[in-house]
DNA sequence: AAATCTGGATGATGATCATCATCCTAACAA
DNA sequence: TTGTTAGGATGATGATCATCATCCAGATTT
């Protein structure tokens, strides 16, 4: 760990890296500074030389964890057969309901966003449309419903996985994401 | 205030209440012990002649929040014309969208569930599977995707509230609310 | 009516937290 | 090489929190 600015910027990153993470799993409020920076390797005090005070790295957290939704979800769509199927197996799988932590930032930050400030907000606002848009193109039907549609289907999933998360029943979190997996995909047709 | 056992039952069930409304506004981590006695009218020091711990609190608020949402629901269908139009344009209204504390208990308190004992995860099984039964009743479909579909409808609801309150555009909202009401409707043919 | 019981108030307690002041040391400019 | 800058560590600070000990007064019992 040395002192150059090289330095800096990779811890910056690597602190933001971890709170977008712990972040999603235990809410914005959840993980404080101290656990935060020792899970980056380094002491509670540094941490005002990156950050103005702590709402300011959730507001970069935040962008963190959407940027990687985003970036997760191109991947997952990225050449493959038939782009709709793989972008809904990926996001309703149990392995996605099982690691919030790195996975979509519009359910494991949902009811945080709505508490957060303007920044926050409009971060999460820009991820909720990007999936929107995402499912226009991939529902690809040539009526005027398909924005509806669109809006529809990212409602389910992100409902869907938000209660397959909390719900205490195994095989009902499993029939939820199954369910919603079919819903969606029946309207390819 | 007096000291009689009514008096203890009743102030019990309004901390209970409280905390049950501002659980859902802010998280069941969000408000402290003082901050709900005093809602309550009480001071923090008697907390513990009704409470083992904070988490039996907890416990209780998520059974009256659920509760209270599912005698909500009831309210709303009993004797509607249209009971499935009736259920969905309530829930997915401005209103609720603007009123978490008293609103459902699915959507609130999602993330916490999740994170939550057991005790707590059961309470909010009950009240999905709950939702999904209601909404397999009122899709009324012969067929035999109807759980299926009414899973769906479930999700889609729950995941458009979600967003509907985390989303900084006004028009976004009304449009996400919108989308899902006529989506959900469409089902009814 | 006296004695007991108990719900609620007052006021610690120790833990945890965000924030900051200070110091050390490695990077970088001269 | 030397002096300055600034990132990171150590260790307060005061605020907030859940929890509990103690006390008071009203309720209940005898």
């Amino acid at each position: 760990m040395g002192h150059s600015q090289k330095d800096k910027e990779k811890n910056h990153a690597q602190i933001v890296e971890i709170a977008a993470q712990k972040m999603r799993e235990s809410g914005t409020e959840g993980p404080g500074v101290a656990e935060i920076m020792k899970a980056a390797g380094l002491t509670h005090g540094g941490f005002y030389k990156h950050f103005d005070s702590r709402d300011d790295l959730v507001v970069e957290a935040v962008e963190a964890a959407v940027a990687q939704s985003r970036e997760g979800t191109a991947e997952v769509i990225e050449g493959a057969e038939d782009p709709l199927a793989a972008f809904v197996d990926w996001y309703l799988s149990s392995a996605h309901r099982d690691q919030p932590g790195t996975g979509c930032a519009v359910v494991a930050l949902g009811a945080d966003a709505a508490r957060a400030d303007e920044r926050v907000r409009a971060t999460y606002t820009g991820q909720v449309e990007r999936y929107i848009a995402q499912l226009e193109e991939l529902l690809a039907g040539e009526d005027e419903d398909v924005r509806r549609r669109a809006i529809a289907a990212v409602s389910a999933m992100v409902g869907s996985l938000l209660i397959a998360r909390a719900v205490g029943d195994e095989d009902l979190s499993e029939e939820i994401l199954a369910a919603v997996r079919a819903s969606v995909a029946e309207q390819h047709l």
